[in-house]
DNA sequence: CGCAAATTATGAGTAATTCATAATTAGGGC
DNA sequence: GCCCTAATTATGAATTACTCATAATTTGCG
């Protein structure tokens, strides 16, 4: 679990990045809360680095994902999302009533996971799979407003 | 495929929904473009109904989209666009290079046409499948451009 | 240590969409 | 067919999530 495969510097410059502080903080907070927008990643990399701005904490975002080193998901409807599980094609389970995002293991392992229909005239690389429902939490929270009443 | 299952306005009705000019225009729009993002919806309908504001073509597929008479499909990083099939759960695909969206009917037919994988802390009632790859035109169009000049 | 290229900060700008409120219209009742 | 009221649409402003241009700063090689 808190294994980490290679430093983050080096994992920058493997990509022929600079290893600078921004960049750091970014990968440090995506990895430790996956799937958070780039004003919450701003927030909490804000705390380390009070002088950061969120512009660049988009352009940080948008190079380490234009790398691989961070991948983006966009949540329909709502913003865009970031992770550090970059290369195992994995797929995601949105709660639809508080939005939560889990992910959930691609069982192939590899892109695509599913086979494209045949008769398409689409060339296809990827497969990503969006599983909605809702999440324990709120199955529980909604059972127990039965009783209770409670108003927003 | 040129079946119409009821008329719009019955439909409409149905849904306890007012027959209204721009909402007729709205589904017919999308009914025959399906796949296009608002302003394009706006433009299409404004043809005949020029008077129509897009900001009432945004109320409208909202209203349409809560009373499940059209779908609204959120291609990442374009804006959401919407088609008139809405209850066969069918999926997309998505060229990456022009944009061009598919339909891709869904084997199963009814959702969840992906089973949940075990363990999931969420109640998955939809599986949404979004292939991505390069369309037909688009590779005959690389594969052209080969020994035309092309730098980056 | 110093320089050039890469990166970040600053500030403005944009696209897609939502919200509040006023004007209009659809459709049931007379 | 006409009225009335609730539903719908128009108008205009505001918001959210970004992107872009440019100036200031910093990284990392020599």
């Amino acid at each position: 679990m808190t294994a980490m495969q290679h430093s983050w510097p080096e994992t920058l410059r493997d990509c022929g990045l600079r290893v600078t502080r921004q960049r750091l903080a970014v990968l440090d907070a995506v990895a430790e809360h996956p799937h958070q927008p780039a004003e919450a990643i701003h927030a909490e990399v804000a705390r380390r680095l009070p002088e950061i701005t969120v512009q660049s904490v988009y352009t940080v975002l948008h190079d380490l994902t234009a790398h691989q080193l961070l991948r983006r998901f966009d949540p329909p409807g709502s913003a865009a999302c970031y992770e550090t599980r970059t290369h195992d094609n994995h797929h995601h389970a949105i709660c639809t009533q508080c939005g939560r995002i889990e992910d959930v293991d691609c069982v192939h392992g590899e892109a695509p996971c599913l086979e494209a229909p045949a008769g398409l005239g689409m060339e296809v690389e990827v497969a990503d799979v969006v599983f909605r429902g809702i999440c324990r939490n709120c199955a529980a929270q909604n059972a127990g407003e039965h009783k209770a009443a409670q108003p927003v």
